[in-house]
DNA sequence: TTCCGTGCAAAATGTTTGCAAGTCG
DNA sequence: CGACTTGCAAACATTTTGCACGGAA
């Protein structure tokens, strides 16, 4: 099976990279962390485990990742000014954020490729990839609304 | 009809803001810029027709204006610092990005609609607002890349 | 005349970079 | 050995803030 890590060792291999101590704790950071980490997250996570890790390590560690394509860098809060960094290993996924606790749900459904698929049709353009978001109130904090 | 203009100084009035020259000039600038315009390039627009209005203006009035619902930021290219801020007035829209030329296209989609109805009814989420963006080339790019 | 809004400069934020020293193969 | 990596500190780009002054209502 092709864990983060394991396509990550591939991917340094057959480029000449290294696998080092630091990079390891990264990637295992970032299969723990699972979902969206923001770099102080993944930081805060090494951290930990060896304090002596510097953050700018962190960001170049994960603009590597986000180059060879194994996570992708996302907004979920627009005026946010921090990245979070997705995982892109499942599969296309797409996510739903409440507004008000800003917990994020992924989800998936058919109907997106239908979307890609005319999109490109009827706009003579290819489409590679698609991201979307929805916004609104997560089933616990529709509740707290209706009670007040 | 309601302008972006018009809005803004109903909003105003409500709330006991003020016109001021500044505020109409950042507001005609955005009309005139129409998609996507970053604070930079509002501010081009208005230093050109005054340059003492300062750039601090511009972004007061613009959370202002996200504020109020009158536009939303937006960053279409992940990785980019800075943000656009996108007139909502028009209708909930969605966008397509160029990855080679970065061009926006425009568009809409009935299937958005049934998307943010089935993950409401799946998951308990209230939903209230959908962006969908698609990243791939634009026909002009296609070709480019075809004859090389 | 009263606050609201502004310009200015300085701060803050999040991310990137240059470089010397360290380390993996 | 030699290229690839790192920590550090300083730079960077964008956005935000505090404050005293100026202007709309």
């Amino acid at each position: 099976m092709d864990t983060l890590i394991d396509l990550a060792i591939q991917r340094l291999h057959t480029q000449g990279g290294r696998m080092t101590f630091q990079r390891r704790l990264i990637l295992e950071a970032l299969d723990c962390l699972g979902c969206h980490p923001t770099a102080e997250e993944v930081f805060a996570v090494v951290n930990q485990r060896d304090p002596s890790v510097n953050l700018s390590t962190i960001y170049r560690t994960l603009r590597w990742l986000e180059q060879e394509g194994l996570i992708s860098a996302r907004r979920f809060d627009e005026s946010r000014r921090q990245e979070r960094f997705d995982l892109v290993l499942p599969a296309e996924h797409h996510h739903f954020q409440c507004t008000t606790c800003k917990n994020v749900i992924e989800f998936d459904h058919p109907s997106i490729q239908v979307i890609k698929t005319q999109f490109a049709g009827v706009s003579g353009c290819q489409v590679q990839s698609a991201s979307m978001m929805l916004y609104g109130l997560c089933p616990q904090c529709r509740q707290l609304r209706l009670a007040s």
